[in-house]
DNA sequence: AGGTGTGAATATATTCACAGCT
DNA sequence: AGCTGTGAATATATTCACACCT
């Protein structure tokens, strides 16, 4: 691999260093200080040609003979995946879901700060959950903005979803993790990704359909 | 597309049928009997060309010049996805998460029904939430095989995953949701579907580290 | 004419297999 | 000897382009 580049970075491989480095963060806590790609594999329910081909991307990381540095690979993901400063995120939308997931550990230990809430809700409106200010969705383009969010998670109904990416959009935010069950339509600058738990469901029903077939 | 077969749907147009299904629900809310490639990739946000190859898979189910009823698109992925009938959903881990996936109305409207609960929590154990029972994780194999539950949601912390996971399987359960945040090691025959939100994170702070980057 | 169905072409991803370091 | 790094081979997915039907 002459020439890396970040945008060389294929998909796929972006999409897996989360994983990889939730796993080697699991090692780096046991004390372990170097890893080999079938021992990284088995941890990630990967194999080892995976592991080698993606790390390749990243540069020549490993040493011949010997394997992989637990702490170099640590700091390289995390630079690749932006996630060595703190990022702000706010949650649109603060019903059960948008709720629990301010109260979820994960993002805070992965470095993802909570910074403000909205709804449209004048029962929450104005009051503080956590330590957390929820606004209006009507000032999320002026909060956002103010307050440097990067991310922007939807919590909200369906039916409310374009709404507030519409706000999102305009308080300058690119990057949206969407939890309703539809698409939002949003400038090409602006990256979404769509998490819709009832599509899991179905694909898993897919494939007990398809046992249930066979027997 | 001669001599068709359910296992011979590629992967990934399997995951777009939900997504098809929920455009073309849309569509007959509104009245609409007949959709042409174009307009139903317009609403997935996907291309027309895909949506023929997709459909393709599932048989000749439109009609050249016209486009496809709606209808018949609608019976035709549900079979397909195995989601005629209800499916009877557990959820393992009550926590914040758990109580609002509980309480997510998407479920019951694609078929989904949630007929019980599980925790270790003794304040929780016993008693009913939203007219389901809260057992103990302990109870899960023979709850589970009683109630003929067919799809378990893990929504407890990491650590407690595996654990849920392996009284999951116990209980001859075959289909997986994982919203923890680890890998749950589980036999072939079982499908696990993983939902990380940190990893969807990390994935859009990559591409906000690019953009940075670029600058 | 208009839109589907689908082979062929292209692009992307995974796996293999082995050269090249340590 | 052992494990990485990577071209080559394979598999999977997407897009193109047009024959074919209504």
């Amino acid at each position: 691999m002459t020439d890396r580049n970040i945008s060389d970075i294929p998909q796929s491989t972006i999409e897996r260093l989360p994983q990889y480095l939730r796993c080697l963060l699991e090692l780096q806590a046991l004390g372990v200080p170097l890893v080999k790609s079938d021992r990284l594999a088995g941890l990630c329910g990967s194999n080892a040609a995976q592991v080698r081909k993606d790390f390749s991307y990243l540069g020549e990381l490993g040493t011949r003979g010997i394997g992989y540095e637990v702490s170099a690979l640590i700091e390289h993901i995390s630079q690749i995946l932006g996630v060595k400063e703190r990022r702000k995120v706010a949650i649109v939308g603060y019903g059960k879901l948008g709720a629990a997931l301010h109260g979820y550990a994960g993002f805070a230990e992965r470095g993802f700060e909570v910074v403000a809430l909205f709804d449209v809700d004048p029962v929450k409106v104005g009051r503080e959950f956590d330590g957390v200010r929820l606004y209006h969705l009507d000032e999320a383009p002026r909060v956002l903005k103010e307050l440097g969010v990067e991310i922007a998670i939807v919590a909200t109904p369906a039916r409310a979803a374009q709404l507030a990416a519409d706000a999102i959009v305009e308080g300058g935010v690119k990057s949206i993790l969407n939890l309703a069950p539809t698409r939002l339509v949003v400038p090409d600058d602006v990256n979404v990704r769509q998490v819709c738990l009832s599509t899991d469901l179905q694909i898993l029903s897919f494939f007990l359909a398809k046992q249930e077939g066979s027997e």
